[in-house]
DNA sequence: TGGGTGACCATAG
DNA sequence: ACTATGGCCACCC
């Protein structure tokens, strides 16, 4: 049992591992975590992120295209914009600018 | 058992 | 830029 809960708990984990001022998407989590259970999964574990104990900073990942698609799941929808303002990160309708710098791979920067 | 859904992704046209 | 399809897998009827 819980196999679903030990999924969420590491993607909380490596959202948790996401640098200040970076972000990173969904599938590339997936893919750390061995794709095994497909980036769907990863956005339903942030669905559950927000009743954690530990902060889990969800605004650091977005979809492929680094569009803010998981927004309206925040409290307002304009947070995640904000938060990520606050971090350097520039979105214009509800897509991350300069995406590719900002990005954080997870395969690649813990990779090993 | 089966169908519908989803904070996704890749590919095709 | 757009839609359509197929794959993915946990969840909920």
């Amino acid at each position: 049992m819980q196999k679903h809960e030990d999924f969420f708990q590491n993607v909380f984990e490596v959202v948790r591992l996401i640098p200040k001022g970076r972000v990173t998407n969904y599938g590339a989590i997936a893919k750390y975590l061995g794709s095994a259970r497909s980036s769907r999964m990863v956005g339903w574990a942030m669905n559950a992120a927000h009743s954690q104990k530990k902060h889990v900073p969800a605004h650091r990942v977005v979809n492929r295209n680094g569009e803010l698609t998981g927004r309206q799941h925040f409290e307002t929808p304009f947070l995640m914009q904000e938060l990520l303002e606050k971090e350097g990160i520039k979105v214009v309708k509800d897509k991350i600018k300069n995406f590719d710098k900002h990005y954080w791979d997870p395969m690649k920067e813990l990779s090993l």
